[in-house]
DNA sequence: TAGATTGTTAATCGATTAACAATC
DNA sequence: TAGATTGTTAATCGATTAACAATC
């Protein structure tokens, strides 16, 4: 149906989603390309085009309809399901994610975590935690098809390949290793240190460094 | 000195150090500019244009000494100081961001956490969990300049007006919400709903959505 | 209708890539 | 020297912005 998007275009339209839920807690009912310009800091022409480019039209002199536009937004961006994620090492940040709050009113759901470290298993606990080797068995029970993956960076490329061969098609990677992605499977990485290395450049830049 | 260089360049730098530092563990003297395109997964043109914005120069023929390649990449990057952040926010990713392992490894220090519940508060934790209303006293006794937010949404609006009114230049932002940067002062957004989500639409797009 | 906003096309801008002379 | 790789310029590519006719 639509052309090619973007990586910086999905994450505008998530922003314009979570400016319209916004909205919507304020009764608003109509909303102009301009406000949601300045909600997500983007021009504009930028909206419409982004708009434009999955076919969302809105009406030339009333703007666009809030919760129209809220359910076109939420249907591409995947939001008109539940999402079953599994968390692979439960670290600092892998424990940190399996309780996030957030996820929960967002169709996100974390269905186990997984380490090879016994004293993490806890079969009860509200997403369990898991030994490692019963990985495969829950993604294909339960066909899920997408891990978020915070183990260590050693163990980042194993992990990764396992489960891909037991059917994950999307990892969120916050290993500290960029991995790459083979054909059919999307991998995003967040690098924590880079993250900071970036800011602390670009403080410098503004500041001392010029 | 540099031509300004964006947001991606600079990740593209942290790559290649990365990349150099495996190589210098590996007793690795030299490295072609096609090597590092590779371990960064970019073209080696865009390697070389990358370094020349900096005025990083190699040898014709020799490629580039991985020491002080590694050298200036470090200084670029600020790795060759210390750096002092604060984290705000102690919940589930404030904590686990003030235990992260990997950044004392790195040259990056978490010197407190701040938060507003009197439950987290502790002073004699390895970084300390101290109340909000220390944070603008730490903050100017210790000339920090750099700050963790991981606070609620409708919390972070406010606690980055005060952080920045303490003196801090730049923000990693955890909370959900896009914070708009003032003048003189940087903010990076990581938002983990929306990289779930992003990830969310490329796998449709990939599998089912075509 | 008159006025305001969309949807889209064309222009601009910036970043990436290709190419190749310089040179180690 | 001959061969290989850099450093840089020019070409390409893609994304953003501007502009404006269509139209509600």
């Amino acid at each position: 149906m639509q052309a090619m998007a973007n990586r910086s275009c999905i994450i505008r339209l998530s922003r314009y989603k979570n400016a319209l839920n916004r909205l919507r807690t304020l009764n608003f009912v109509r909303v102009f390309s301009d406000n949601l310009a300045d909600a997500a800091g983007v021009t504009a022409a930028q909206v419409r085009k982004d708009f434009s480019l999955f076919g969302i039209t809105g009406n030339r002199r009333g703007g666009y309809r809030v919760d129209e536009l809220a359910e076109q937004l939420n249907k591409i961006l995947g939001k008109d399901q539940l999402h079953e994620f599994i968390v692979i090492g439960v670290g600092n940040i892998g424990r940190a994610l399996l309780h996030y709050p957030g996820f929960e009113r967002s169709g996100i759901n974390i269905a186990a975590g997984f380490d090879i470290d016994p004293a993490k298993f806890n079969r009860d606990s509200k997403p369990p935690v898991l030994p490692l080797d019963q990985l495969a068995g829950v993604i294909k029970s339960r066909d899920i098809k997408l891990a978020i993956l915070a183990v260590p960076d050693y163990a980042a490329q194993q992990v990764l390949e396992l489960v891909l061969s037991a059917g994950i098609r999307g990892v969120l990677n916050f290993a500290p290793i960029c991995l790459k992605a083979p054909a059919g499977c999307v991998i995003n990485n967040i690098n924590l240190e880079t993250e900071l290395e970036n800011l602390i450049y670009f403080v410098n830049a503004a500041n001392g460094g010029n």
